[in-house]
RNA sequence: GCGGCGUUAGUCCAGCCUGGUUAAGACACUGGCCUGCCACGCCAGCGACCCGGGUUCAAAUCCCGGACGCCGCACCA
């Protein structure tokens, strides 16, 4: 459908300067990139344009905060249980299987939280075989997807590199919601680099062990999961794959953004907006339209802690539909457990429309008759009954004559008395939810390379937008002659003065220099020619369609700063 | 992780089977020349045998191990 070529565009990209596999000189390793002069250069302006969408428009934050992250905050994300597996593969036929999942299947025991020596025993215990060809199976070994390493001169505490950046945002949540003046909705990004040691990251950059990360959580209310802004977006047309249709096999549809919400194929209006704010993005940045879907998490593959799932796929010819956006409703998931492991409250407090008048029956605890009868306990024991169901001790005490406190305290009914009371109540205390658009930008640089690259027999060039070139205009002189070389040059230094990437080449024909910035993407030509040392004026060449324009020398730094917009 | 195939200048590659020359070529790059507007004018130059071990008088070449790459299987909450 597409005509993209991998091995041209990582070609180029390697033999100009954007991108190689790092360590080469000690032949390598996998799963590890370095970006070029231009790889560099363009991964910036792409995170730059990125803020400028998710910082300035939306109005979000940006934060920055340490890879290294300390086991417990891991634990209560859920990432060291469902990042460290005990694996054991068949010795005949190779297949690699959760060792725990094998024993459940064989036994029905449950071999949670056992050690990996312990499963082995029981494998060979139990005599448990591959269950596909009855094989042996190997010696039970974990499979941790984190960096491990240690913290401190010590080096008793545990740390792993983080998985994601969206942790690091979570964490610091009640400081951010203070910066926020505790009210919902509210943004916060962070862009920078995730780790996952894979097994066998065989795909270059698509899957790394170090990559780049631009995410934003965004923390909404539950029951105001919308968007003031969804007017805007309301007709741009999504490519959807939803889950239903995977199943059954018939392909995308294209809606616009109110249909698939109207439909109910996206959960919610904040969501969707983020499915079409993603999208302009990448349109944004260069990378086509036709390229992109947006296909729907099944449910069996929805992480624990999602509702709606949608990722941005990018065709590719090497690797079909690859995901380079994850745009998910991660529900309440990580701040309530985050509040669980940390005992910090990381609820909102959110205020009614109106206050509201409740009446209940409280229970009152009578502490002149508890603090004697059970002294240091007294307190912790009044705050207690406060949390029981004020109705249950009422009968218990009516029935009883006594009512029965953590199996332990015993309450007599003169110990407390009850009664009606009108409490206003203000408003309520929830976790709020949050809305996740997670960016790989590896991916996105090598999905935008792929689908710029032009290689018409004529010329190969990548067709990058004017704002997102790492080299923005070169200044040529079109022969070397002395007046031409200089002129050129102070033209250069010019540029560069009024803030544009500029290169001086005189290597070369004029063609070869035109080709040379054409294959990198450069998207202007200043040349220097006769009629210039004669009338001040020069050629501004367009790099995809070889047009050329004469532009006074004064007259290139406006020019050309409309042009790149 | 398993199996198959591979790895030679910046890039694409010849040579390896059958061990022995100064490791060939093209493109790119650098310098010089050339009054030339779209890579294809001339001259010169720079630049490589993935790493480690073994066999041998001698290893790019044969053997073993490792790393990396491609393909298949597995894995990828």
């Amino acid at each position: 459908m597409i005509n993209v070529n991998h091995e041209r565009t990582m070609t180029v990209a390697r033999k100009r300067g954007f991108l190689w596999s790092s360590f080469e000189i000690y032949s390598g390793v996998a799963g590890f990139v370095d970006y070029g002069p231009l790889g560099a250069t363009l991964k910036n302006k792409i995170m730059n344009r990125w803020r400028e969408f998710y910082v300035v428009r939306e109005g979000f934050y940006e934060i920055e905060s340490p890879t290294i992250m300390p086991e417990e905050a891991l634990k209560a994300s859920g990432h060291v249980d469902h990042f460290n597996d005990p694996m054991t593969q068949c010795k005949e036929c190779m297949d690699v299987y959760r060792a725990d999942h094998i024993i459940e299947d064989a036994t029905g025991r449950d071999v949670e939280g056992l050690e990996n020596q312990e499963l082995t025993e029981i494998i060979s215990d139990e005599g448990i075989r591959c269950p596909r060809c009855g094989g042996h199976l190997t010696h039970v070994w974990s499979y941790n997807l984190m960096f491990q390493t240690l913290i401190g001169a010590r080096g008793k505490k545990t740390g792993y590199l983080r998985p994601e950046t969206a942790q690091g945002i979570f964490i610091p949540f009640k400081r951010l919601l203070r910066f926020f003046r505790n009210r919902l909705p509210f943004g916060v990004v962070q862009l920078g680099k995730s780790y996952r040691n894979e097994i066998s990251p065989r795909q270059g950059v698509i899957r790394l062990r170090e990559f780049t990360q631009a995410e934003a959580e965004i923390f909404v209310d539950p029951e105001h999961k919308t968007h003031p802004d969804f007017e805007e977006v309301k007709e741009d047309i999504l490519r959807l794959y939803p889950a239903g249709r995977q199943m059954e096999e018939s392909g995308t549809v294209d809606m616009t953004a109110a249909e698939a919400l109207e439909a109910g194929v996206i959960s919610s209006e904040v969501l969707t907006y983020h499915l079409c704010l993603a999208k302009r993005f990448l349109m944004d940045i260069g990378i086509p339209e036709d390229a992109l879907r947006f296909r729907q998490h099944l449910p069996s593959e929805m992480a624990h802690y999602a509702i709606d799932c949608w990722d941005v796929e990018a065709f590719t010819d090497s690797y079909g539909w690859i995901e380079i956006i994850g745009i998910a409703d991660r529900t309440d998931y990580d701040l309530r457990s985050h509040s669980q492991h940390s005992g910090e409250d990381l609820r909102v407090f959110i205020e009614y429309d109106e206050p509201r008048r409740i009446r209940k029956r409280a229970v009152k605890p009578d502490m002149g008759k508890l603090g004697p009868k059970f002294r240091k306990d007294a307190a912790r024991i009044a705050s207690a009954l406060s949390e029981v169901d004020v109705e249950e001790i009422e009968k218990a005490l009516d029935e009883e004559g006594r009512f029965i406190l953590e199996g332990e305290f015993e309450i007599l009914p003169d110990d407390v008395s009850f009664e009606d009371v009108e409490e206003v109540v203000t408003g309520r205390k929830v976790y709020p939810h949050v809305i996740e658009p997670s960016f790989g930008i590896d991916r996105i640089i090598y999905t935008l390379l792929l689908h710029s690259l032009v290689d018409d027999g004529e010329r190969t060039y990548f067709r990058l937008p004017p704002h997102v070139a790492p080299v923005e205009v070169t200044v040529l002189p079109l022969v070397n002659r002395e007046e031409m070389v200089m002129t050129a040059l102070e033209i250069e230094r010019n540029l560069r003065r009024s803030g544009f990437i500029a290169e001086f080449d005189s290597s070369g024909t004029i063609g070869r220099r035109y080709a040379r910035a054409d294959e990198i993407g450069v998207p202007f030509a200043v040349t220097v020619d006769h009629e210039t040392l004669e009338d001040g004026t020069v050629t501004l060449r367009n790099r995809d369609d070889c047009s050329q324009v004469r532009v006074k020398i004064e007259e290139l730094v406006p020019t050309l700063e409309k042009l790149r917009g």
